[in-house]
Parts: structure tokens; sequence; C-alpha cells
DNA sequence: TGTACATCAGTGAACGCGCGTTCACTGATGTAC
DNA sequence: TGTACATCAGTGAACGCGCGTTCACTGATGTAC
């Protein structure tokens, strides 16, 4: 938090209102245009000097959220080495949603159209990162495959234990699901 | 459509509610009481006969949704031998998820609380049925994390396809995928 | 079979709400000379 | 360094919207005698 308050001009409003936006989505706070100005303790039409609607507001914050979420992933990523670290892995992508599901849902539960390049685009990445493990320790496999598959059962896992369909609760539990099921599912593959 | 429309009493106004929140669902029109009401042809008030309040008539569309998913998944189910069978379940799985993608939102989109117990109850009957498979195509295997890690795989993809992820356009190439994954992931385990 | 009455399933007007967005505006900032 | 002015980033009032929900109501149905 800036202590430029005083000034009429706000600085960084655009970077602020971002900030207030996840802020109120992680407060599990109603998210709207009006909700985040009145956060970032802004006229409620300020926003749209730098967002040109509520889709555009939207579409920054996930792809904020994916940059986070990349960051978390690539770092185990970059060192995993065995089955269990992409059993790591896939419960640090649960973790995550757990841990932000309000961010998580923003980042895929809406259908994007795939014009919204930037967006798509903080997708891949995410993908290009987990097909780069499955092809540095799975060298024979269908690289495609295994890696959409790895995606695809984080995925799943996550929103499973987001919407209370297996038990979110202690997450150290949710890991040692996840990394249980991650193991069965690959015990043999290697 | 039943032919009783003269009468004031409707005859079976839930049922009608019921079939009018899916098909405005299916139709990606906006899912609200009163929208509801309208497509049914009643007044915007007259749900609130039947359904406590909007949560309660969310509620019952989502166990509607589970009890058709299931019912696709079950017949497969009962008769798979084989991974290829695991494959093509788990294609059926995403398949309906495309077919009827904001009723599958619905039944999974909302984190609902425990204390809904049909809906939770409706989701571990799916549960059970992909544990069943597991069971019986995989004696040996650690039928928890497998039916789990199953299921989350399924569930994954779904959403993944369902949020502009991974292509979702041409049913039979978003089936090929998905069987890919499960065959990737599952090939050496049985 | 006929009547009286309780119950039940709808109606329709009304409420307050927060939302997204527009508009004309004003105060601050930065640039040219 | 000082001044004039264009531009830029906010303000605040106002709009129309659909929503969930309440309320008092009324017409249809079914039951007891």
């Amino acid at each position: 938090m800036p202590t430029s308050e005083k000034s009429y001009h706000h600085g960084d409003l655009r970077a602020a209102l971002l900030t207030a936006a996840i802020e109120s989505l992680e407060a599990d706070e109603p998210f709207s245009m009006r909700a985040v100005a009145r956060r970032a303790g802004v006229s409620p039409t300020a926003p749209y000097r730098h967002f040109v609607d509520r889709e555009a507001l939207d579409a920054a914050v996930a792809v904020e959220g994916f940059k986070d979420l990349r960051g978390e992933v690539a770092e185990l990523a970059a060192s995993a080495r065995s089955v269990d670290d992409v059993a790591e892995l896939a419960a640090t992508y649960v973790a995550f949603a757990l841990r932000r599901p309000a961010v998580f849902r923003l980042m895929f539960g809406n259908e994007c159209d795939a014009a919204d390049s930037q967006r798509v685009q903080a997708a891949n990445e995410l993908h290009r990162v987990l097909d780069g493990v499955v092809e540095r320790i799975f060298p024979g496999a269908d690289v495609g495959a295994l890696g959409t598959a790895l995606w695809g059962l984080a995925h799943g896992l996550a929103f499973l234990h987001l919407d209370g369909k297996l038990r979110p609760d202690p997450a150290d539990e949710v890991a040692r699901r996840v990394r249980s099921a991650v193991a069965a599912v690959l015990v043999v593959t290697c």
C-alpha cells in the first residue's frame, strides 16, 4: 500500500486495482467493478480509465493468477526428477487452488474466448511447463498425452476438492490424497 | 410439455420448473428464479411454492444433472473390462460436460456445503461407480487412490476443455485426446 | 349426489439492492516557449 | 524560472436493469358430512 494516497492522481491505479481485485477475491467478497473501485478507495467509474469493461478486469486478474501459479509450479518443475516429484507438483497445484479458490475459479471457471490471447497464452505457458517435466522424466512416453493427463489430473483434483466433492479440509491430508492418486496412476509407467 | 396448461393449478410445476431450469441452462441463458419461472410460463413468485429459495432450485437441478451423468457413466461402467473401456468412460464423462456445459458447471462449479446431503450423496454415487470399475479391472491396485485419480483425470479434462484451455471443438478429437491421456497414464498399470 | 369449507397453488404489485455503464465535469500534471 | 495550455486521470450524479424476496390476495381442489 503506497503512501501516495493524498494525491489526486493515483500514480498507479491500474496496479492498485489489480491488487484490490485479488484481495477482494481472496476475501471471498463479491467481485464487481464497483466493489474493486471501492476497495481501492476510488470512485466507481475510475477503473474505466484502465479497463475498458468488466471483462477486461477479469482477464487481467486471471493473467495475474496464471503468473503466480506458474511461478509456484515452475520452481518445482525445474528440479523434478522422479515420480514423487511429479506427485509433489500436482499437490502444489491443488494447494494453490485451495489457498486461492476465487482466483483459481476466475482463472479457469470462465470460458475464455480464444481471442483473449494474453489469457490463452498464460494458460499455455503453464501447460508447457508440465510437458517439460514429463519430457524429462518419462523420455520414452507420448509427451503430449502424458502431459495433458498430468494437467488434467491435477486440475480435476483441484476442482473436486474446491467444490467439496473430496474433503478439502486438512491441507496435509489433501496433499497426501493427491500424491497417492498420482502415484497410483504413474507407479508402473516409469 | 403436458397439455394441461389451461388449468390454474399446474399439476406438476415442480417438475416443470426443473425442466425449464435445465433448458434454460442448456440454452445458455442466465439462470435465475425469475427466468426459470418465465420459461415455465408462471409468475415470478410461483417457484417459491416449491423451492424455498434460489439455492434450493440450484441444488435440485444439480442433483438432476448428477443422475443423468451417473446414468450415462454407469451403463459403460457395468460392462467395462479393459483399460480401453476405462478410457472410453473418461471420454463419456468429458462428452457429457461439453454437451451440457452449464449444467455441468452448476453441478460442480459451486462449493456445495456438506449440509446439502442430496447433492453430496449424488456426487458420492458417481464416485462409487468409478471405484467399482477400478476394483474390477485393477484388482491388485489401491482402489481409493486409483479411483480418485481416474475421477480427477476425467474431471480435469472436462473442465480444461470446457474452459477453452484445451480445444473443445471437434468432438471426436476431444474423445481421442481424452482416450490417449488415459491410456498414456494407465498403459502399464494393468 | 350436493353443499360448506379448509387447504393448497398460484397471482401480481411492490420493495430494495448492487450492478455496469454513460456523461459532463474538474483538478492535477507535464510540456512548449 | 515563469507562464499558458493541452492532456490526462480522476469525480459524482444519473440511467436502466434484472434480480431475490415479501406480501396480501384469489381461484381451484378435495374432503367431511
